[in-house]
DNA sequence: CTGTTAGCGCGTTCAT
DNA sequence: ATGAACGCGCTAACAG
């Protein structure tokens, strides 16, 4: 493999010159970056970019840990990551977990050993004072409240825009309201059922456990929700969805059992993507290729704030009936 | 930063040693190697991966180029890529083009600088010889039919693929064929279109180029699908969809314009997904996962298969009208 | 403007 | 079983 030191000694240059012209340096004489460019063409010599990143002590590779990247909501803020990425020059590795302990530690550990200059958590499971710990090593900016720890974080508050659908759907008369959501663990879940249980509470209604429909990623998994709420003895009048896909297939499902959308089950989704416009279905607005942009931002940028919080707002469409 | 060498120095052994425990070499007295491990520990000592790199002229990364990763087509061909990284213990950095040629032959030139070991090229842009060209400096595979020119790769015959859809309908009585598609250009789009066109010339149909649908990559697009289907003079009996995602939308746009399935529009989806079953469309499985798999592992081993063709198989549902 | 030289942190002969 | 010394390819003082 042909270096720097060869180039050099046939362009009758030192190192450092070609160095030079390789990093667009001012200060060389257009004769011998000419000589120079001239070496590295008839040489077929290209740069060990590694030896750059160990001298330089960077990378310019952020690293991603997500649980997955074929669902809606993260390949969403993984858009608008990359793209920002692209923006400033900086690549990916992508860290898939399935929201596994370990591929996290995974991404921490690159951080800590320099192959990545910074990482982006979008789902966290690891303890605060362990990702506190590994930021000593480089920047780590995580996607859910920061709650003022040592963490930078750029979230949504998923409690209030919980809170925001149920507000609406108990301000539109509902009072038996259930939901649907992917995992029943996690913070963002967690946020979301207690905002849950203190809407009930406030409106003095009691707790339907059979009213939680978990599991439900997809718009497949639509299916099943339409079944269990079928076989529910006590029906809810509104459901919120955590996701439009999944509203999306309880649509297909409730017009094929022929359960009227509003009329008989009112749906608030979350995301505002596309396939919701389209079904007319009202729909809570997430930003979340914005959300993206502004999680690689806050890596790069040695940013003061700390704890960036997103709005978000509630899109009325056709899916929710006043009682 | 603290190095090999300090904890050398620490233990009271060369770095050799400290280097020979780090790689779990064997010929290290136990008694030394509790040294080591102790003032590992002590000094916060973690090694520096790109002094690795560097060395070894190696980086366990493999680069992804895929236009989209939004796209189930695509996300699920990762998706296996990414199972079968995690298995082999190789990392991935994605190159997300959206078909721009610059960023192809970016992730080509990581793969000259030697920032990743190995190339995996979902959707080619660049010409083959360029791809050639950059074998020399690490194994590519490209997910495409390398028509057994030098590069090696992992495909599906979509001719074929096209064509047996396409006799499946011809079979059942249908002339009036039309097709819906992301993109018209490309490999794969052109495979198609020619599978398309030999087989309405068997048949002595004219062609209708307005039953041609593209820039159909959604459930969304579904719709504008049916929109421009229903102003249509002369209809088509039946359609090929190269997405369920975008059969789905059409199904469901379809529904609402109280045109039936099958009965007036027969549908033959490609991927086998999920939701291809639940709504009992009869559809080409592809084994994307499948192949993605496949991807890596021949970028890993010295394979002299060259060119792997994949399997696919149409699965009768019922979205398919006997004429 | 240009070159010399000392690292960056680690792996690896090759003696011992 | 162990260590000295060199090399990986490049950047950045520093000196001129």
């Amino acid at each position: 493999m042909t270096n720097i030191r060869d180039v050099a000694k046939s362009a009758g240059v030192s190192v450092t010159t070609v160095s030079r012209v390789l990093n667009n340096h001012p200060y060389v004489s257009e004769e011998k970056r000419k000589l120079v460019l001239k070496a590295i063409e008839e040489m077929k010599y290209h740069i060990n970019i590694n030896a750059v990143h160990l001298t330089k002590g960077v990378t310019k590779l952020i690293g991603v840990v997500i649980p997955f990247i074929n669902h809606p909501y993260f390949s969403s803020i993984l858009d608008g990551i990359a793209n920002e990425a692209r923006k400033n020059d900086y690549k990916l590795i992508l860290f898939q977990t399935d929201y596994d302990l370990d591929k996290e530690i995974e991404a921490l550990e690159m951080l800590r050993m320099k192959q990545i200059d910074s990482l982006i958590i979008c789902s966290r499971e690891c303890k605060w004072s362990i990702i506190e710990e590994y930021e000593t090593y480089g920047p780590i900016v995580v996607c859910e409240d920061g709650e003022n720890l040592g963490v930078k974080s750029v979230y949504i508050d998923h409690y209030q825009a919980f809170k925001t659908g149920l507000d609406h759907l108990v301000n539109r008369g509902h009072k038996r309201i259930g939901y649907c959501i992917g995992r029943r663990t996690g913070k963002n879940s967690e946020q979301r059922e207690a905002a849950y249980l203190d809407t009930l509470e406030k409106i003095d209604e009691p707790v339907h456990e059979d009213w939680i429909f978990d599991q439900a990623y997809t718009i497949v998994d639509g299916e099943k929700v339409v079944h269990r709420f079928m076989h529910l003895v006590e029906r809810p009048t509104a459901l919120l969805v955590t996701s439009d896909q999944v509203a999306a297939g309880i649509l297909m499902q409730c017009s094929k059992e022929h359960i009227r959308i509003a009329d008989e089950l009112s749906i608030i989704s979350f995301d505002n993507h596309p396939i919701s416009e389209y079904l007319q279905l009202t729909t809570i607005d997430l930003p979340l290729e914005q959300m993206g942009k502004e999680l690689l931002g806050a890596v790069l940028k040695p940013d003061p704030v700390r704890n960036r919080q997103m709005p978000f707002r509630l899109i009325e469409r056709k899916s929710v009936k006043t009682l």
